[in-house]
DNA sequence: GTCTATACGTGGATAGAC
DNA sequence: GTCTATCCACGTATAGAC
């Protein structure tokens, strides 16, 4: 370990480089992001970014790389509490907005970031791998929670989650540019209604019969 | 007439500016349109862009307005022919997808451009006004479409339009990232799909009875 | 291995020539 | 009114000092 230290150095930086970078480009845009503002915002020397970074497409594809990986970890996640579709699915949806009211300048930045990364090969490859496990993600946990109540889909669920993920995007631009509270959960509600009637429940629901027994909490 | 030739000449200035600049912008990219760049593509001489233009921030105000304009004249049309409700919306998003599918480069500039103009408080109040100018736009087509069909929606039209503009932009959005042609029309079709069981045929349609009389091709 | 000083190119904007 | 020459600020990247 204490040999290893100078080396430790060098990745702590990285780090430390990434985040800064993250908070200008969530309070001033990606425009902002500069190589001289990065570092002053991370309290080290200017030259200290090519020491870290090959180039500032390099620094892009680690930002990408670890802001867009963090996204994916709470994707429609799995039941919570047994529930009826609609109000899932709606949950769903809402848990995503809900990151996006909470923080529209990150997200706004993230969106900024995705859409310029089409213009470099590198970058592209990246925002597409990560879309993929996105749609990977949300396939699983929908794939497990429909097992869990015992629903079926009348189309194969990677392309229902590919719908709700065009759903939750579409609905979370739009509050983007409207900051429209109540338009966005009536658009979350409507999608929830409409989404929920792609789904039949199965007769082999044996755990839950027509009265839910779900003790707790039944509002 | 012949007083005002030269003002006019000054306008003309303005659109040939503002052309060259979507061409720039489109083939590489927002960050590539400085005023050196679109005044060397529409063949004028530098300095004529700070004649036409007070800066470059009104140089994007000046695009926005235009191409975010001409967005909106074709949005969810109506009738067409008269078909089924779901078929009916499955056209509806068809059709921005198409547009996206056969202009890629320049709809990904368009968004590039969208998501910067949240940083600029001007340009932030035009785009709130597009959108919204395009929300009541895809409304009054939808009530015109289902009056003329007879349809009675769920919920009103307005959540109904703002939930078809944010599933159309969402599958686009996707596309442009996966680029991938049969998972969009999959995500429409179960769209179509969900999004027509918000509405309900009244018993006032006279005119299409049970089987329609469609002259022409019926496939 | 870590940081400073600097080179080199580019962009936005302007003052002044035609 | 139209265009040229130029200014100044900034961004990336590097060579070399500590």
């Amino acid at each position: 370990m204490a040999e290893t230290r100078e080396h430790r150095s060098h990745d702590e930086r990285r780090r430390q480089l990434v985040d800064a970078s993250v908070a200008v480009m969530t309070e001033q845009g990606v425009a902002a992001v500069t190589t001289r503002a990065v570092t002053a915002r991370a309290g080290l020397p200017h030259g200290s970014f090519h020491y870290c970074f090959d180039s500032k497409a390099d620094l892009f594809c680690a930002i990408l790389e670890q802001e867009l990986g963090r996204s994916i970890v709470a994707a429609f996640e799995p039941p919570a509490t047994p529930v009826d579709p609609e109000e899932r699915i709606a949950a769903g949806l809402r848990a995503r907005l809900d990151q996006v009211i909470a923080r529209p300048d990150y997200f706004l930045a993230l969106a900024e970031l995705s859409v310029l990364s089409h213009r470099d090969a590198e970058l592209g490859r990246l925002a597409r791998w990560e879309q993929a496990e996105y749609l990977r993600e949300v396939t699983r946990n929908l794939d497990e929670w429909s097992r869990a109540d015992g629903l079926e889909w009348s189309a194969p669920t990677p392309g229902v989650a590919a719908l709700l993920i065009a759903l939750s995007d579409g609905i979370a631009a739009s509050w983007l540019v409207e900051r429209n509270d109540a338009a966005a959960h009536e658009s979350i509600r409507l999608a929830a209604a409409s989404v929920s009637s792609l789904v039949s429940t199965s007769s082999t629901s044996i755990t839950s019969p027509t009265t839910t027994t779900t003790p707790g909490g039944a509002s």
